[in-house]
DNA sequence: TACAAGTATGAAGTATGGTATATACTTCAT
DNA sequence: ATGAAGTATATACCATACTTCATACTTGTA
């Protein structure tokens, strides 16, 4: 599919798509049938891709350590146990900010008490 | 106690304090006694709010967002009903990050699979 | 075939959340 | 009373994550 579609069955725009792709996050690839243009292809595996993008952001991981993630889990060289390493640490880190969320929602629970009983 | 305490106790640097002064989500009272200086003070409440935005950044909101919420927090003119309505609203949005967060973490788990398998 | 709409690329601009720097005044320890 | 350290203010600078703009080429449609 070209960008205009990638972008519809995301929901990511297309500046911050080829923003995504110039940084590395993933690549479409020019149709080399193709000589007129140089239009890239992008197939069902990029949206995927995108959708862990967007899920790995809203979880607050920035783009280098989402990079840092898709680099190793696609890299050939890294031997299996390092790659389960990485992704566990990845996973170690959502663990906590799990724990903080749960923190300051539990913050927000007393605030609420407070609130009724006119103390705020 | 002033700035230099204020930082020590919070852990935030001076500069940051001061940008959060700036920016409105606390604010320190220069002394009406004293006429040499202006230095500011700040009191254990304060301490308690920052760790309060400590806590609101580490779960992924924005100063702007902080802002709001101690902006109502601390309205006198809004009524209880609105401001338990305001702190129920931002829980809701934590459980939705949480939420997004177990997602996260449920692929980045089928993925440990995968690597296992060799599919990755 | 003409022209609107889509695509690619590079560069500049924007918003957020800071940090660093310069200047000037104040306080504190000796 | 003097020098080091603390405080206040303003401005500049920085990184991140985009968005906008300018330019140029390509494609599809009437």
């Amino acid at each position: 599919m070209l960008i205009n579609e990638l972008s519809k069955r995301t929901g990511v725009s297309i500046p911050t798509l080829r923003y995504y792709e110039n940084y590395g996050l993933f690549k479409g690839v020019s149709d080399e049938k193709v000589k007129t243009n140089n239009y890239k292809d992008y197939d069902e595996s990029i949206v995927e891709k995108i959708e862990m993008i967007k899920g790995a952001k809203e979880a607050g991981f920035t783009l280098s350590e989402i990079k840092k993630l898709i680099d190793s889990w696609y890299n050939n060289r890294l031997s299996i146990d390092k790659k389960v390493e990485v992704v566990k640490n990845k996973i170690n880190e959502i663990d906590s900010k799990i724990r903080q969320l749960k923190n300051v929602r539990k913050l927000l629970s007393e605030c609420i008490v407070a609130i009724e009983k006119g103390d705020c």
